[in-house]
DNA sequence: CTGAAAGCGCTTACAG
DNA sequence: CTGAAAGCGCTTACAG
């Protein structure tokens, strides 16, 4: 390689590496031979040698989830003034090809892994991943979870928070349009808003229906509810998609939102500026998050194998748009 | 490691990759001894000496753009069946992290890249890339690339079938509101639009707008034309996220959609069929551009150095529904 | 300040 | 069918 401009290869490697003292003259030397040779270093024979490859990995569930999309550039950003790279995968949260990527990307040798685990997690689970030996951060805690650090938000509050909104805008027949029964985050910000309710009042009603997270989970839901419990002024979805999909429904019934009906979603995607009527939401740190799982896991790998886990939990907060209003 | 079972790590590394003849019993030696001591091979250090890492670089805009969201999946799904894993980048379009994110790439020893790459490139930028002696597939096809492949799709005849389309319902009074001049997918698509109305009639009048790419570009250009042109009765947009800006403007405006005015996108996002109305689109095929994307790249790097370039070009179609309707 | 040597964990001809 | 050796391109003590 380089080593054509008079010197050893361990010379050039101290000079470019900044290892110890080089003398002035031949660090120009080698320099200038680096730009007129065009050399690149090969990362992956360094990798080998130093053990450390300037990689993460980050596990989601599927990047055309616009939350994910967002955590992945705020993962990406911060991966990127660090000097890492991260290397994205999709599980669907499909147990198997969250194995086969973890898996994978241990042996190609990644610093750290980012993995978004919902799911309520056995300590055998935990076992499982903590035995691959590298660091890894959870994004959003699961249930259980003791050994392994994370990242996440209080779903409790938000949905804590999107009740009490109601309660005061003086809502009293109200509606839970909720998630999976397993998944942490939709049932937490389920209970969290049945909580807001049961403090304000015994005469308030909250009617409960559960479906899958999506569009159309949220669209049948609605209709539900309108044929069983017509008389509801509020409804609290425990995601801003499915408040899409009954914002759709509310429609075709005839009903106006906020008007008839107020509305209130979770996530603050950039889609509730854009629909119609603009959606009231709790808005969760999805970009800082994504930020804050690779400084976190940073950490970790700065710190070496054994570290105590760590949790940071950010804080939520309400976004008042064009789908709520008083009774 | 596995050498405790007896024999040398060479006959190791053939039953693992299945090269050569490897004795049956001793087969089953080995394979049962990596399975008790859960080995993992080093896929940094087989990447070393054979020059493979079964890894792509996917750099684009910006993954929460929901676009190449759609495409970075198609990618991810189809890297993950053939083996590979893929590292996603941000570029926002700027040079100097594009460059700064091949470099990093190339010196990781990726073994091809996926770039987004839409302005117009020298000849001078395009042998900068091809001298990273890396196989790379352009999305989106910009002017004047000879020596690089790429994957995208027609988006003149896009911009045609929505221009042909509105004439079809009898618009006579139409508009354009497109993206930045300096993006030929954006140029080429107001191209085709009005290529179709210079067809249809000399008394067709289409006035053209032109702004960013963005939601609020689109709110901004729909008033713009409202005031200037307020017997306009159909828009077209270059892309859905204008689209549901000149919806947002249009409803402002108090005018009704289809029934003042019909309007058409371009993209096909899901969105569309959340927004009210359901937003009519040209679609173009997000996840199967990402997935034959590195189907192209895996030919390019299987054939090797020097292969003449390959340009794939994806159909388009319009998806009707309800933001547009007869005059 | 700089060389020479060993080694990171694998694969791959080359002999047996 | 299997060993022994060399080498992938770097970094890192260890001597000078």
């Amino acid at each position: 390689v380089a080593r054509v401009c008079g010197v050893n290869v361990s010379t050039v490697s101290r000079c470019l590496n900044d290892k110890g003292r080089v003398n002035e003259k031949t660090r120009e030397r080698i320099l200038s031979a680096v730009a007129s040779l065009n050399y690149r270093p090969n990362r992956v024979a360094r990798g080998l040698v130093t053990g450390r490859t300037h990689t993460v990995g980050l596990i989601v569930s599927d990047i055309r989830n616009p939350f994910f999309a967002e955590v992945a550039r705020g993962a990406e950003d911060a991966a990127y003034s660090a000097g890492f790279d991260v290397v994205l995968c999709n599980s669907d949260l499909r147990p198997d090809k969250q194995i086969s990527y973890i898996r994978s990307l241990a042996e190609k040798g990644v610093d750290g892994i980012i993995i978004n685990y919902v799911l309520a997690m056995t300590s055998e689970q935990e076992k499982l991943l903590a035995s691959y030996g590298i660091p890894i951060v959870l994004l959003d805690r699961p249930k259980n979870v003791t050994r392994l650090s994370s990242v996440s938000i209080d779903n409790f509050q938000g949905g804590f928070l999107a009740g009490s909104f109601l309660l005061k805008l003086g809502h009293r027949s109200l509606a839970l349009l909720g998630g999976p029964e397993d998944l942490s985050t939709h049932t937490d910000r389920g209970r969290g808003f049945l909580e807001a309710v049961k403090r304000a009042s015994p005469r308030v009603a909250a009617n409960v229906f559960r479906g899958s997270q999506s569009f159309s989970a949220g669209y049948e839901m609605a209709w539900k509810m309108l044929t069983a419990h017509p008389e509801t002024t509020a409804v609290f979805t425990s995601n801003d998609v499915m408040a899409f999909g009954a914002l759709r429904a509310l429609s075709e019934a005839g009903k106006k939102v906020p008007g008839d009906v107020s509305v209130i979603g979770f996530d603050n995607l950039d889609l509730c500026e854009m629909i119609q009527p603009p959606l009231t939401t709790i808005e969760r740190p999805k970009y800082e998050m994504g930020k804050s799982a690779v400084e976190l896991l940073l950490e970790l790998i700065e710190a070496g194998r054994s570290h105590a886990p760590i949790h940071r939990v950010s804080g939520v907060r309400l976004v008042e748009r064009q789908s709520t209003a008083a009774l």
